[in-house]
Order: C-alpha cells, then sequence, then structure tokens
DNA sequence: CTGTCATAATAGAATTATTCTAAACTGATT
DNA sequence: AATCAGTTTAGAATAATTCTATTATGACAG
C-alpha cells in the first residue's frame, strides 16, 4: 500500500466520521464501512442485499440486520433517501437533493435525473388537511424493440 | 330483492362476462365475481388482500392465490395496471388512463389525479437503446402539522 | 346431453424481502 | 480500568407474494 493510498484511505475514514457525528450516530465499526462504501466516490442507489453483497465481498463482518437497520438509521439521519419504484425491493439513494430517476426495468437498476431538468406542473391542492410531502416522478424505461 | 335489483345485477354480470370475453379470459365463477367487484362503479384501486377479504366478506368462496393470479392476468390482459407507490404493498388500479396518484402515506390510500391536469416536462433522452415505456407521478401526502 | 380436455382454482408449502428479539459486544465517558 | 447505553448479531418471526401439485370446471365435440 503506497503512502497516497493510505492517505486517501484515511481521509475517506476521517470523512466518514465526520459525517457519523453530525448526523449524531455513533461512529462504530460497521457503520463506518457501509458510510465509506456509500459515501465515498460517487452517488449511488444500492439494496440492502446488494450493499451487504458489496461489503462482505470486501472483508467486513456485518450482519445483514445490521445493514438494514443502518440504511434506516442513515435515513432517518437525512443521509440517505428511499426510493420506490418496484415492489419487490427497496432502494436507498445517497444523492438526498431533488432529483428525479429513470427506472430500467430489466436491470432493476436507477439513474439520476438532475431536479433542475425536470418539472412537474399542474399538481392539484392536496385533499384538505393533507400537505404534499413530496413529488416523485419515475421515468420507467425498457430495451427498445 | 326488487325486479329492478335483480336488474342491474344481471346487467353488470353480463357487463363482466363481456369484459372478460373480449379481454380472451374465459368467465369462470370467481373471475366473474372480482370482475364485477371491481367494474361495478367507480375506478378504485386495491390490494390483493383488500379485495380478497372484500369478496370473501360477500359471501363468495375465493382464495387468496386466485384474487392474485386474477389480479395479474387482469393486468396482462390490460384491464387493470399496477400502481407502485409503497414497497411493502401491491396496488392495482381499474383506471388503466392516462392519469397520475396522490398517496397518503398514513392511511395507504390513493387518490387519482387527472391526466390532462398534471404535466412532467423536461424528460430528458433516456440513455440509448432504451424506451420510455411511461411516466409516474406520486405526490405523496401527510397529514398537515 | 355427456364425455373429454385444456384451463383454472385451490390449499398449503415455499420463497423473498424485511423486521423483530434477545443475547453478546463495544464506544464513549468516568 | 469499570461502566453502561447504544449497537450488533444470529436466528426466529412476519408479511407479501409465488409456486406446486391436485382437484374442479368451462367449452365444446359427438
Ligand atoms: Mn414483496
Ligand atoms: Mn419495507
Ligand atoms: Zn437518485
Ligand atoms: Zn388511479
Amino acid at each position: 500500500m503506497s503512502k497516497q493510498m493510505r492517505e486517501a484511505a484515511a481521509a475517506a475514514n476521517a470523512q466518514a466520521i465526520a459525517r457519523l457525528r453530525a448526523a449524531g450516530l455513533r461512529p462504530t465499526r460497521q457503520r463506518l464501512e457501509l458510510a465509506r462504501h456509500l459515501f465515498t466516490g460517487p452517488d449511488r442507489h444500492v439494496t440492502a442485499e446488494n450493499l451487504h453483497g458489496e461489503v462482505v465481498g470486501a472483508g467486513i463482518k456485518v450482519s445483514l440486520a445490521t445493514v438494514y437497520n443502518t440504511l434506516h438509521q442513515f435515513t432517518g439521519a437525512g443521509l440517505l433517501r428511499q426510493v420506490v419504484v418496484d415492489a419487490a425491493r427497496g432502494y436507498f439513494d445517497t444523492n438526498t437533493g431533488d432529483h428525479q430517476h429513470f427506472f430500467l426495468e430489466d436491470e432493476g437498476t436507477l439513474i439520476d435525473i438532475p431536479g433542475d431538468a425536470i418539472a412537474v406542473s399542474g399538481v392539484p391542492q392536496p385533499p384538505s388537511g393533507l400537505r404534499i410531502d413530496r413529488v416523485d416522478v419515475v421515468v420507467r424505461v425498457t430495451r427498445e424493440n
């Protein structure tokens, strides 16, 4: 392991610790590893199962239950958002900003659509006593032909 | 049972039979009952479990497996559409036309938004090789305060 | 009508995603 | 170093949905 790699790893770690502390979450071993995997690099969309597989594949010992707990804690802390596109599977998104999604039905993958690219107009007044929490747009795409 | 009620029931039945035949589905006892419940009266949003409960409550003998099968067959035949709003529950919609939804997160209920009221603009070109299948908008609402 | 056959219905088992439980562990603080 | 609330974990439990193997039933030919 080169000096640069060691330094980059240390930086990613420090950043993950800071992020957890800021969210009021104790930076435990598994939370740290999950945070590093989720928040190092570009935004991503993960499934509990696939994040667990990835982290376990990287040699870290975490249970699937902890992955579920952690994803929900991160979501509660505003570090992640849930995306509902598939009745059979829950997705978590590291991009918590204003944006929407393409959903590739065949692949089961999500692609971001920037929030300033897309707009929804003509949403009626919600029934009285109710407030709009959010407006989700899912553009479902399939292979042509 | 009055003469009018008998006639209305017979009409609803004939209509259900016609609808199934048109869809190429054999009008069996349970398909007929389910079709009558689904398509008599205004459009509705149902869950397999709740439709099963309703039909069984009305004294009809149908299994939950058959309700699932039938909902999927109806969907395949274009008589229903599926709506994904809740990771834990699948909804089926008798309104197959162009429209969107309010989703009342607390109640777990859907309310239609007419397709000509709402518009989505600025959807980017999908990645090459992919075609847009449909654009779903879900307006999530919660109790105020 | 009746017999035949492809289709459909059914109970119950199985599967899958997710949550719960209760016990063992560990990060922070003293 | 001792303490303890917060955390992790395996495995059991739950809930929605699908599968399987068997039984029943529409459609229709004779
Ligand atoms: Mn499910
Ligand atoms: Mn869920
Ligand atoms: Zn996203
Ligand atoms: Zn609808």
